[in-house]
DNA sequence: GCCTAAGTTCAATTTTAAATGAAAATTCGG
DNA sequence: CCGAATTTTCATTTAAAATTGAACTTAGGC
């Protein structure tokens, strides 16, 4: 599908159009959006981030939208999550608004930075409330053995999230 | 919790009714429900674990279902799932038919079993992958950067991989 | 300081996943 | 082995999540 528009009063101005993956770059998108559905990552966040990994040089917004064929908003949503969870960057060129992406250094580091946001919230909210549910099974005397298994639920809720804070120390840390 | 049935042809039989959840139970349930969502299992079978977490004895099907308020299809999938991660596990009784479910004795085990089944098999089936792309860009002269790319993430998949084989060994090793 | 390219937002839509429940299959107690 | 009790299956429905795109905002080049 071809199409064309007028862009300024004077010059007529083609619409780019972008090439399709590659066959191996389908590959590694393949890769990355399994990886992505472990972690609870949405498809297109994957795909995107696919593509920047397999890119020698940072993609410009359009690129990305028109590589991938995805909506500009699926494509600011899905830089906007990959950024805040520090697996992109973005450059700016001088004279031009465009930002230019990339994905981040270490992909360690970014690994760390998603699971940190995906895991540890749940972890440190469900604290408090497996300690009050201890109690009160204890107060409304439960099965001893409910109060067992409700014990050792807590015992292992404050493990990982003490081997977490271990593992994925916070950025300032 | 009382129910009274007759089960004989002659006489009429009343729908045995069941209680909704404790207020202690409902929080369980959230807190399981939370966890599971990290390894992406679904809400009814986390509802399905925490019913059975703490309730001193083993339950029915028709307990099950009714007390949660779901429909058979979701407890037989449910059940069959936890089953089959080695979550819950069923008693029988002699002179009835019905099974009778409990949580396994160890929750560790229950966690490295469900980690196992949702984690290894992307992990495994990625390796041929991401050696053929890394040949592939080799061969194709891919910028140095990309290829080098490639090649740290084929060694935090073989990493990845070790790691889970040595925290979650097969049931047979 | 305009003005428009560049990017964001979010209600509406599409897509995907989960739950339902009637029908089919199975399983034992009699 | 018969037959009701119990569970499973799976096409359909419902609910949840992801994506779209047009309207809106913003940034910065001129």
């Amino acid at each position: 599908m071809i199409t064309l528009s007028i862009k300024t009063s004077k010059n007529p101005m083609k619409k780019p159009h972008f090439a399709p993956l590659s066959a191996q770059e389908k590959e590694l998108t393949k890769f990355f959006v399994k990886m992505a559905a472990i972690l609870g990552v949405q498809r297109s966040v994957a795909e995107i981030y696919a593509l920047l990994y397999s890119s020698p040089e940072a993609l410009e917004f359009d690129v990305i939208q028109g590589r991938l064929g995805i909506s500009k908003g699926s494509v600011s949503q899905g830089l906007r999550f990959l950024k805040g969870n520090g697996m992109v960057e973005s450059i700016k060129v001088k004279g031009s608004r465009r930002e230019r992406w990339k994905p981040s250094p270490s992909l360690a580091a970014s690994l760390v930075g998603l699971l940190r946001n995906q895991v540890l919230p749940s972890l440190e909210e469900s604290k408090p409330l497996l300690q009050k549910l201890v109690e009160e099974a204890s107060d409304q005397n439960f099965s001893a053995e409910v109060i067992d298994r409700l014990t050792r639920l807590q015992r292992w809720n404050s493990r990982a999230l003490e081997l977490s804070t271990f593992l994925l120390p916070p950025p300032g840390a």
